[in-house]
DNA sequence: ATTCTAGCTTTGTCGGACAAATCCAGAATA
DNA sequence: TATTCTGGATTTGTCCGACAAAGCTAGAAT
């Protein structure tokens, strides 16, 4: 017969994980601010109690996490996490996951059309202008794949930015990432592929200007529907997203 | 007058980085699959040719990233990234760039919606099952607006998983994790909030059995709608999410 | 006032150490 | 023979101390 139950579990989580998690509490409550600084490592070891071994493993747990960052001179401070580089890690785990460009495809479709709505709806000057700015470089590259899939990514970004709502910009941000990275090898394989892409580019614009939401509906159809057939020259839509694309991925978190 | 460029730029990647990012190399190729294991920590030391600190520290940033884990006799695997878990952090970063309500209603709106659809045109009979499961447990719990938010929430993740589409599941999860914890303190606020609340389940998986698109994307908009409403009788959707949103994706995490 | 320099600090890495938990294989037992 | 026990070997989590390289700082030199 088993005695009755006096304790409660104990909790045995290792020290470096108590320090990332005390660390985190306080930047996350507010208690350190984005930008301030966390203190060097002899002071943590000092605060905590444990070795400078334990306070750095903890440290490397938030800074994978994004929570905090070295500046120039290597200080610990606290920061927002950047969305991009978060995206990052869910764009490897949907590699890791074998999704298909179906997925993909429909889930971008849902989530730029949101992102143009949200711009017809919201975008500022200054959000037209970066647009505006954007889409006269890319004319200059018509004719250059890479240049111009590199810009539609960037415009993409731009036009999340314009919705002003920073919940959709992360939430696209990771389909994007694996999603664009193909546009290069599209916009070679469909007859006069750069000139339709820049035209949907000026078209969207154009919607965002004159907060015409018809026109955005259709021209981000339109623009999706480009690449789709695009893609299906090249492979099936239920090929899984390939290991490629991780290097990109590798590739632009270096940068 | 400078020299000419000889030399190329030398990678002066710390050590652990260099540990952590070889590691992770081989787990994105596939050469090391999930479920494998990586090694002991000794046997990296000798692999790299490194400390076995700086080993430690290239391994919590793989740990963090959820690339990999230590099963329960704490060896290491390589593991698919787990969505919640990741999507916790994204939680985290929303929550410190101060995003308001109505931007996390306005993506979940589109978010849902789509997964609904999805769920709509692709759930197979065990999704079903699954729902219908839940739907059943929450009739039970109607009165109590803990276990109700609770049920709401494992609702709307069978609906993601219904969909078929794992990146939707994906993108859905983080504003959800914000969303549907003020689910319980809004079923208590309305009048028959968690009547309408599994009225509304009821609909939408009865909108899935028949395939119905019209009824499911209409039921989508009511149910959210109602969430708004209620909502806003407790504060402004400009309000930004709050802490104490953390503390509960704190608590979650633990389990 | 500006530049230089020599120390001080901090980080990244290393070697070694030890207790606690876990694993494993051979011994003891039913 | 199958199961349980047990003691040693591994492995992890943590600690200590050390050192080179890079960055910072304050006083010296110009």
């Amino acid at each position: 017969m088993p005695t009755a139950p006096f304790f409660r579990r104990i909790d045995v989580a290792p020290a470096y994980q108590k320090v990332a998690d005390a660390i985190e509490r306080e930047i996350v409550n507010g208690r350190i601010k984005p930008g301030e600084p966390i203190g060097t490592e002899q002071e943590l070891v000092q605060q905590f109690g444990v070795n400078r071994s334990t306070v750095r493993e903890g440290i490397r747990v938030l800074e994978e996490g994004g929570l905090i960052q070295r500046d120039s001179s290597r200080r610990l401070h606290a920061c927002l996490p950047r969305y991009n580089k978060l995206a990052t890690r869910l764009s490897r785990a949907l590699v890791l996951h074998e999704v298909t460009f179906r997925e993909l495809f429909e889930a971008s479709m849902t989530l730029e059309a949101a992102s143009i709505q949200g711009a017809v709806e919201r975008a500022t000057d200054a959000n037209v202008a970066e647009l505006a700015d954007n889409l006269e470089r890319s004319e200059k590259v018509v004719a250059d794949p890479a240049a111009l899939a590199e810009l539609d990514a960037e415009f993409h970004v731009l036009i999340a930015k314009a919705s002003q709502n920073r919940v959709l910009q992360l939430a696209r941000e990771p389909a994007a990432q694996l999603f664009f990275p193909t546009t290069e090898m599209i916009v070679g394989r469909i007859a006069e592929g750069g000139a339709r892409l820049v035209e949907a580019h000026r078209h969207l614009l154009d919607a965002i200007k004159r907060r015409d939401k018809e026109a955005g509906a259709l021209w981000t159809r339109r623009h999706l529907q480009d690449w789709r057939r695009g893609f299906e020259k090249i492979a099936s839509l239920d090929r899984s997203v390939e290991h490629m694309y991780m290097e990109h991925a590798h590739a632009a978190r270096r940068r």
